[in-house]
DNA sequence: TATGAATGATACCAACTTAGTATCATTTTG
DNA sequence: CAAAATGATACTAAGTTGGTATCATTCATA
């Protein structure tokens, strides 16, 4: 199964997140990431450009230049960089979208998946950044 | 986002067991499964077959063959037709699998998302077929 | 003020997965 | 034997994910 909760983007984004809070104040280059981190850098370009613009991330143009954190950063969840990265999150989507389901009026899989997403949010939404942050990396 | 629980292998394998629950015990073929369920032909034929080598449907050759329930497929959950289409569920998967995760000694967001994949079974599990038979489609 | 080091914007590409096809062999009934 | 059914298996098309490549823009500093 390949299900993932959780893509590559995500992953990435989380990991130099968290290096960027450990680095307290300091401006922090791509550059610098691609070498802690061994992520590909334009993959990481990628990933920080998404962060600015959404503004969990500020970033420095120039020489010298690189992110930091904002002060919103840390009251995002994981599930707001996940619908950064991924989308909205649904687990189940109905095949049959326009056209109702043929053959099951109350489809009761469908009512028992959607109560299993509903879950999943919930428990992505409670992890916040900061939570990660404080548990010592 | 389209990290789906369930892909259209398994929502049709569904979708064809309980219509051949409901037509009791009477041998259903695919050209009938096909012609009520708009199920792709050979697609479904190939979900059939699954579902038979798996000990779900008992098949019967030659003209007038085709499908019945076993009587384990009553006690088949959804997580069972889950892991025979699609796989072992798993939602985490660490991206780091032979090296231990560079940064994080003790990863926290795979321990919350690893939580959330046991509920997520958890709650697969407790789908039983007949759950889904018995709930008047 | 020119240069180099940094980010911004964007288009492209390769591998993988999902969904679906196509074909031929085998079995069974009539 | 013929027709109708399943068994086995190889192939294909579209979409997603993960990643590249390129060029433009901004800024510090010598």
């Amino acid at each position: 199964m390949n299900g993932k909760l959780i893509t590559r983007d995500t992953d990435y984004a989380v990991r130099a997140l968290v290096y960027i809070f450990n680095s307290k104040e300091r401006i922090v280059s791509a550059s610098e990431l691609v070498d802690e981190l061994k992520i590909p850098r334009p993959f990481l370009r990628k990933i920080l450009q998404k962060l600015s613009k959404a503004g969990i991330l500020k970033a420095y143009k120039g020489k010298g230049g690189g992110f930091q954190l904002t002060v919103a950063a840390k009251k995002v969840s994981l599930i707001g960089l996940i619908e950064l990265f991924q989308g909205p999150v649904k687990l189940t989507e109905c095949l049959f979208k326009k056209k109702p389901c043929p053959n099951m009026k109350v489809c009761p899989l469908r009512k028992k998946l959607q109560g299993i997403e509903k879950i999943v949010v919930k428990e992505l939404e409670s992890i916040k950044l900061n939570l990660l942050f404080d548990s010592k990396l």
